[in-house]
DNA sequence: CGATCAATATGTCGGACCGATATATGGAAC
DNA sequence: GTTCCATATATCGGTCCGACATATTGATCG
């Protein structure tokens, strides 16, 4: 999904400013699954503006400059039906740790403990984080439940996971070490 | 972590070809958790031979191009190394299905239906695959278990909460469909 | 038996996107 | 009182993907 259509898309559910856009990818209902950066989404933005899938109003603030509140048109709202006509590519993951971890011997064991103990950390915070979201905003618009329940499926298994096999992964490490010394 | 690093880190490994490369981050022991394109690991490739991080040994093939072996050198260890000490950045997870359902308002409930299911038979495809390599290829490098166990532990978590949440999902999107229609 | 397709193998190129940076200010923290 | 964070816009360098170009062999298929 190119970020045109991410935007069109926020922008179906409520007017926003880029920068609104921006924290719904960093922080709210988007986080877990996709993502958008400034940079591309004010270009996006004015893009959409030029060919008429928007429309911006701005509203002065003193100092700040202007707020530009973007609202989609009908134009856009065919827009936005039509990409999500197109067939969705496959579900990508990616993780430098994992990396990290299948090069462990370039590692000392014990910073690979502390990187796999903070990325526990992140996940389950994640998981109290969706559940927490769950409790007070469930059963609003269909599907938000099942894309909130699955990020939180995802989340908690891989936290369950490197809990268990943490004390594992360690073993082998400082075993090979030890090997590497002698 | 770039592409360039990337390389460094399968070579180190074993000496490889850019297409040799490529196939490791689409099919081999990358493949779940880093990916690199031929557009992107050619240049790479070529950079990292300017700089003296790989040597090349050109095969001559009758027909085709040549192959280029590339070889890591004593700087290129060092400089994967060095990219190694860098604090890993979070974990991405990216679906274009769920964002098609998270609009799913704008589909029909049969079209859902349809690429939920091809989601499930795919993420139980990749478990299987994991499984196999792991009965065949265990214990060789430490983490290299621990990397294959966790993509298997997300894979299977992914596809057990949508076969559970299957027919909520569904339920749901066809009764707001009736609601709609009336 | 020709046709089309996939795999092998290199490489270029346009366009999309991220991350850093610039600019400006109010409020909170310490 | 200074540092930091949030708000809010925008640009830009560099990186990367996906599509295309090129060339050949072997397989599948009607």
């Amino acid at each position: 999904m190119d970020v045109k259509t991410l935007c069109l898309a926020v922008l179906s559910r409520r007017d926003a400013t880029g920068y609104e856009i921006r924290k719904q990818f960093a922080e709210g209902p988007f986080a877990h699954f996709q993502k958008a950066s400034l940079g591309a989404i004010y270009p996006a933005l004015t893009k959409a503006a030029e060919e008429g899938l928007v429309t911006v109003t701005a509203e002065a603030q003193d100092g700040r400059p202007d707020k530009k509140i973007y609202s989609l048109t009908p134009d856009g709202a065919a827009a936005l039906h039509r990409a999500c006509q197109t067939e969705p590519g496959d579900d990508q993951f990616r993780s430098d740790l994992l990396f990290l971890i299948f090069f462990s011997a370039l590692q000392s064991p014990d910073k690979i403990a502390r990187l796999v103990d903070e990325r526990i950390a992140q996940y389950e915070a994640s998981v109290a984080n969706l559940k927490s979201k769950a409790e007070t905003c469930s059963g609003e618009e269909p599907g938000r439940d099942f894309v909130r329940g699955l990020g939180c499926a995802i989340y908690q298994a891989a936290a369950d996971y490197m809990r268990q096999n943490r004390a594992d992964l360690l073993e082998q490490l400082r075993s090979e070490a030890r090997h590497a010394a002698e």
